[in-house]
DNA sequence: GCCAACGTTGGC
DNA sequence: GCCAACGTTGGC
């Protein structure tokens, strides 16, 4: 199984909307990297859901894929913003998967704390100038992540308890 | 809204 | 195949 990364506008598309929706086709995705990767996928692999262009960007919980990659019929639609005549039903250019709600973190991993963990060095993520919507995630700096969105001791109801530590005693 | 960092397009 | 112009992403 293989861990990813994928970046989503939440005024456009949030993990709320997932988690009504329960599963979704991730399509529009117009970037080849992003595609190959999509391409790659394989049902059950699991899904860091990114919240991105919001204040503040981060990782909001988890998604599962549950369909492997197919050919985006967005493409074909020419009142579409994702229209693409270049890909046709015959030569499809464009693909995308299903993704499935899992969860939303208790705690919402912004990409500051993502930046300033020792253990998520490296993560493509917070590499400058990475800008793809898709990408793969090590399986270590996976768990890491999830590890903090479920970490209830840093949601912000339960902030005060690590702040006060050692204040009283 | 700005702009750095890419990615894509198309003339040559 | 080069590269300038343009478009996009996405943090800030």
């Amino acid at each position: 199984m293989q861990t990813w990364l994928m970046k989503s506008e939440p005024e456009v598309f949030s993990i709320e909307h997932l988690r009504k929706k329960g599963h979704a086709p991730w399509d529009g995705v117009r970037n080849y990297q992003a595609r190959n990767f999509m391409r790659d996928m394989k049902a059950g692999d699991l899904v860091l859901f990114y919240h991105s262009s919001c204040q503040p960007p981060g990782v909001a919980g988890l998604a599962r894929v549950t369909k492997e990659s197919h050919p985006d019929p967005t493409a074909w639609d020419k009142k579409g913003d994702s229209f693409d005549p270049r890909s046709t039903r015959e030569k499809p250019l464009w693909f995308m998967v299903e993704v499935t709600y899992l969860e939303t973190f208790p705690h919402f991993v912004t990409l500051d704390e993502v930046k300033a963990d020792g253990y998520l060095a490296g993560m493509r993520l917070t590499q400058k100038g990475s800008r793809l919507s898709v990408q793969p995630v090590g399986r270590k700096h996976f768990d890491r992540v999830v590890a903090l969105g479920r970490d209830v001791r840093f949601t912000s109801e339960n902030r005060h308890v690590l702040d006060n530590r050692g204040k009283t005693g």
